[in-house]
DNA sequence: ATAACAATTAAACAAATACTTAATTGTTAA
DNA sequence: TTAACAATTAAGTATTTGTTTAATTGTTAT
């Protein structure tokens, strides 16, 4: 039994776990999956919209007053946080409320970049 | 003591915790290097040699031919990596290797990767 | 109905990003 | 010192991304 992608140079890896990594970095579309999260938190304005709408809920033009931004570029970070999953909406009368949705990701990746932002940051929330 | 704020719709939040996000939210320099992170993770490609680089060291040309790319592909990717902080490089012979930088930082996003994958993914390493 | 306001979408543009091929730098061994 | 090979950088291109202003859609109240 050899190995199953013949590399230019060879380490002398443990086999074993050689072919399980060769195994799993085929697998490119779950990567893909993970890395549209990531890079849903990879802008910093989306991020900071992220980080506020876990703590409150919040119409568009107060998101945008808070960040001290457009609305329409607003709107325009809204939508792909929403197609990910990232963020719900509700309209209530004339206003659309977002908030982050309610979900162990969203809970994981709060937790998560608070913990980054400890960790590379002086001044932090919390 | 009014609100630090003045907003275009006054939805009656807590005062106390309304000053919290409007204070928090104006630390965008923080906001961005967290961000910076994400990034790099934000790209399939970087994603996949990230996690390869956390099980394993590699010189270029091996990581390029088991994720079937070239090496100028790979090197382009890897320097954003590594001046980011999240992989390091030694040069031996003709060779330089890449793996995962030792910090709690990597350790924390390599853990959280694999949870995001688990939650969206249904093949999924280890 | 229409006026007022909130949100989204469209159009346009600038900037950043990813990848390719070709050239360059660095290292080893003949 | 040259030849061979590994890695990086450069140049060029196509795509994506973020933002702005203007137009549009949707909702409420007059």
């Amino acid at each position: 039994m050899s190995q199953e992608k013949q590399l230019p140079h060879d380490h002398h890896e443990n086999e074993l776990a050689f072919n399980f990594l060769c195994a799993n970095i085929d697998h490119i579309e779950d990567f893909r999956i993970v890395s549209d999260i990531f890079k849903q938190l990879g802008d910093p304005t989306r991020l900071r919209i992220f980080w506020l709408l876990c703590h409150c809920e919040e119409c568009v033009q107060n998101i945008a007053a808070m960040m001290n931004m457009s609305s329409p570029a607003i709107s325009h970070h809204l939508r792909p946080l929403k197609a990910s999953g990232l963020i719900t909406s509700r309209r209530e009368g004339k206003e659309v409320y977002y908030r982050t949705a309610d979900s162990q990701q969203t809970k994981l990746l709060h937790i998560m970049m608070e913990q980054v932002m400890k960790i590379n940051c002086q001044i932090c929330p919390k």
